[in-house]
DNA sequence: CTGAAAGCGCTAACAG
DNA sequence: CTGTTAGCGCTTTCAG
């Protein structure tokens, strides 16, 4: 059975080398003689050696471990977070350990100190909360840390890669209201998470500010089903509105999910405005308009950001990426006839911040900025 | 900065006891005196000392990593598997490292070369061909190995958990011919895959022998987006189907957007079966009708055996376990009039094998054999 | 039950 | 350029 692994030993002895040697050759931190690098590399080869990283890190005190943390796995935007930074990881020799937090702080701590115990080499967490995790809190001087995704930028202590969520909120809120819409659903996870509740407060305001009319704003958990439920409950006591902006993919699924379940037909009898942009939102016959977040491109840009703290040992201060989402326009909001906007007295939309489109994979000039 | 890590050397010395003694109170292996317990802990929560996972895995030769490899990390399949493996890990105090194949042998071979080298507590691996990696063919005597999904059942040398692939073709291409479908389309990744193979087969067996009928087999690669290309630009240059039948998640969304692109309205000109169950599926007015693998039950069996293994070190023999897909019907297949099967003499259908509904979430009895 | 000491497999320092 | 040696932080004998 398991019979003691080959160990570097093994590989020198057969080589006739010094353990040394084996280990220069192999980590190729040190130029060796390329008649023992061939012999050693054979003798590696034939006794099927397979070098140990956990003895390799011990002793190097450098690691080649990656943590990344996200609320949950299934998410498709998590989960490509995840896949885009296994892959850049890999590329660059590091492996990656995964956790997911299913959005509670307990389960996110305890994940994390366990995942901490392999003092990796970085750490990259999308928290479940607005509060950065204690175990970051505290390591983050001696480990580089980026937070992605659902942070208040400006109050990390760390690297984030974030969306101008307030931004965001207000491109879809636009859409709606240039199309004639009034009377606007908000479809939202929960408000404590800092995110969300930046991409209601742009949409909001801007939905006040342009027809007078207050959005309503509904709360449906980061839970599908759950949110499935709330949302089919409160539209059986409620007027329907002219249009439901969903506040991320989940909500967005559970706005279609509620919506077909009481056959309201989009966007003949409700528009919808869907967050993300996932291939399972165009698929079908009326494609869903949507604001899209760039996540490939915010996946890198952690990414860099994060290897470059873990290449340079100098701490520069923490700098918060800011991107911005792109409107897509699809079949899912109709133009509402007789409907304009009120306020405003020109056609001309009131806020310019965002008229001009970005380029999307890029984060904006000017909100790239350090803090602290 | 990064001041030496505390040891087990500093809580040892505040705590005025022996490293031993700490390393006993810390992982509970020896009963240790309760005064000393609560001065190492005391001492240990006071210098926020963090265990050494490397350190104590390179010691005790054991270690509590288990790596998972998936073909691509962003496929809702593999994500569901994904996430709950890192669940039920973590529950049982196992770390999870990650890597996706992007379904080429070759970053297959590496990614797992790289995470082996942590000596992993066993390993979960969906391959990304037939052909079972050599490094696992190598090592699983060794080390526990759970092949999932995309195996040849028959012929991994390790424990596997698989659906019944012919079977659940066959559940699906009855649903269709049953409903008066004759000119059906299967719509595949590759047929050099043996799950999709194998669906296929029992899709057409089914198919042929209940109409007459071939069906034509298209192969739309595991590309999304490649996947609709190729399916559109056949849908241009032929006559429309009576069916399409998916055989698995990705293709299911390649036929959806294909479909979708050239303005072809499901079931009405033509029907649709999805594979897999997702909430994207069922969120429309037109649900999807489809042919539901367990994917959490799979995960689950996955996890049970690796388990299992990994804490009796005996070696019995490998065992394939077998789950069964479940039918669900929506709307995307019409019935279709006048068009009743020719074959078959009576209205039974000629096949009984899965007539009779399985309890999801359990592996079939009679398949849940031993080979080897 | 507790302590002293050895050493897992590897790499870093240094000496040659 | 190569070998010798020490020791990373921990767990595990084995004495006491």
């Amino acid at each position: 059975m398991r019979s003691r692994k080959t160990s570097i030993r093994d590989v020198a002895a057969r080589a006739g080398v010094s353990t040394a040697t084996v280990s220069n050759v192999l980590s190729g931190r040190k130029p060796v003689n390329a008649d023992l690098c061939e012999r050693v590399l054979e003798a590696a080869r034939a006794l099927g050696y397979q070098r140990n990283r956990a003895a390799s890190s011990l002793r190097s005190g450098r690691s080649s471990v990656v943590a990344v943390l996200v609320p949950d796995l299934t998410d498709t935007f998590f989960a490509a977070i995840v896949s885009s930074i296994e892959a850049l990881g890999h590329d660059q020799g590091y492996d990656v350990i995964v956790a997911s937090s299913r959005d509670n702080r307990r389960i996110e701590e305890s994940r994390l100190a366990a995942m901490l115990e392999w003092h990796p080499a970085g750490v990259i967490a999308i928290p479940c909360s607005n509060t950065v995790p204690e175990s970051l809190v505290q390591q983050h001087q001696d480990m580089p840390v980026v937070l992605v995704d659902r942070v208040i930028a400006s109050e990390a202590p760390t690297d984030t890669v974030t969306l101008d969520n307030a931004d965001s909120g207000e491109i879809a809120a636009r859409h709606l209201v240039e199309r004639g819409h009034r009377n606007i659903l908000l479809a939202a996870t929960r408000m404590d998470i800092a995110a969300i509740s930046e991409r209601v407060g742009g949409a909001s305001e801007l939905i006040v500010r342009q027809t007078g009319c207050a959005p309503t704003v509904l709360e449906l958990t980061s839970s599908l089903a759950r949110g499935t439920e709330i949302l089919s409950s409160w539209l059986e006591r409620h007027p329907l509105p002219d249009a439901v902006l969903a506040l991320n993919n989940v909500t967005t699924l559970s706005a279609l999910s509620a919506l077909a379940g009481q056959r309201i037909a989009i966007p003949d009898r409700v528009s919808l405005m869907a967050f993300d942009d996932y291939p399972w939102m165009s698929a079908r016959r009326t494609g869903l308009s949507a604001v899209d977040q760039p996540v490939e491109a915010m996946a890198r840009a952690a990414w860099d950001r994060l290897l470059l703290r873990m290449q340079r040992r100098q701490t520069t201060a923490p700098r918060s990426i800011v991107f911005n989402a792109r409107l897509v326009v699809r079949d899912s909001v109709k133009e509402l006839e007789g409907k304009k906007p009120v306020r405003g007295s020109t056609g001309v939309p009131l806020a310019v911040k965002s008229s001009q489109p970005e380029k999307t994979g890029q984060p904006r000039a000017d909100d790239d900025i350090s803090v602290h």
